[in-house]
DNA sequence: GGCTTAAGCGGAACGCTCTTCCGGAACTAT
DNA sequence: ATAGTTCCGGAAGAGCGTTCCGCTTAAGCC
């Protein structure tokens, strides 16, 4: 079991509704296009509240449907967490681009970091699970960082190749760090993640000081 | 609930067996003792290879008694973690002076916290769980930070003073941050925690870099 | 050494949640 | 309007955590 994962390869028309997990052969009913959403948002405000752990029917009650409506849509736990992320996953990775010609490479990448923080944060829940051990959600991290490794690869390499910062932290080594940063652990959250990313920017730029100094 | 924390304010003979929960009024039975002794160990393997949501039942039988006995002396799955990892943490904050007197106190820093990121390292499964979200652990830190941190916070102190670090990272962020880097993700794990702790390290030296050479 | 007391043990019983499944309702196309 | 199919809803099944109680067994006393 377990065997979630990466779903199959099926490269499909592509003119459904952006969010929805399953790969339907053909357009979705327009009932259950609306229970999907109601499910989203639904899912959106009770992992926020209670926590990504929260029980199936608390979801699926908030959303106006019967549970066997939600496992339908969203089999496994993680497509439903997926679902929710993708939208602020995307606006994240889209952000680099626009960073970058605005900034100089190290104040892109700073930048970069804290928004990507920011996101994390206002997750919370949602982003603690990704690294809860709990098998179901072992192949979230991955799926995500898959998508946000280019853009900050590219902020990396320039500010990198300015010698503002060592070059010899992966851009994925980083992701992990900052979303391990935002688990949330008493309330100030926000706060003390802004602090530690700022840190770790800090280490990254350590060396290269050093350098110019010396 | 999650009432479990500090006991009730007896001040009991003392004499009692290090890593029990209760402070019990009287000696333990001696198969008590033994069985406790079992859990414990049980638990330490069980948590390694399972996690620590392993089921209860597994550890019980580990130990050769039944889940009752189990749950008589560890009533919060939080307790069995606390008594499983204090032996590592007061191994951990009795370093400190040590390190101190033996290194420059940047240095002091520097390996006490590596020295912390091992040990968290090898504990894997129950470093996470106390970050987990879990309301049943949410007492774990406070309850380990109160006894490291002034552990850490002496060697800050001094390492602030000779102006090798930065003055404004309190020692329980510190903490909180190791801990949440040390969250096993793949498997190159420790390898992985050393290399982000040495980055945030490295954060810590930064600003003292810079006006050094300013 | 035998007996009394009660601490401690084991596992059955309970409840809660996740997950699956199927009869019936709702939507779409003809 | 009708037929065909998709989709919905909640009831049934299964697993795990936790509690509870009668029996066992160590410790204290005569």
């Amino acid at each position: 079991m377990t065997e979630n994962t990466s779903s199959s390869a099926a490269g499909p028309p592509g003119s459904a509704a952006p969010g929805a997990p399953g790969r339907a052969p053909r357009q979705l009913r327009a009932d259950a296009q609306r229970n999907i959403g109601s499910l989203l948002e639904a899912a959106k405000a009770v992992f926020g509240t209670s926590g990504v752990d929260a029980p199936a029917k608390e979801i699926a009650d908030l959303a106006g449907v019967g549970v066997g409506t939600l496992y339908r849509h969203f089999p496994q736990r993680s497509d439903l967490v997926k679902a929710v992320l993708q939208h602020g996953i995307d606006a994240c990775a889209d952000a680099a681009p626009a960073l970058a010609a605005a900034h100089e490479p190290g104040a892109a990448l700073a930048n970069w970091l804290h928004r990507y923080t920011e996101f994390l944060a206002t997750k919370r829940g949602l982003a603690t699970a990704l690294h809860s051990g709990d098998p179901a959600f072992d192949a979230l991290p991955g799926y995500f960082y898959q998508r946000l490794e280019p853009a900050l690869g590219s902020l990396l390499d320039a500010a990198a190749a300015t010698g503002e910062i060592r070059a010899d932290i992966s851009a994925s080594d980083l992701l992990r760090a900052v979303a391990l940063l935002c688990t949330p652990v008493s309330d100030e959250g926000i706060a003390y993640s802004q602090r530690m990313v700022t840190l770790l920017i800090d280490g990254l730029r350590y060396p290269a000081e050093l350098q110019r100094s010396s």
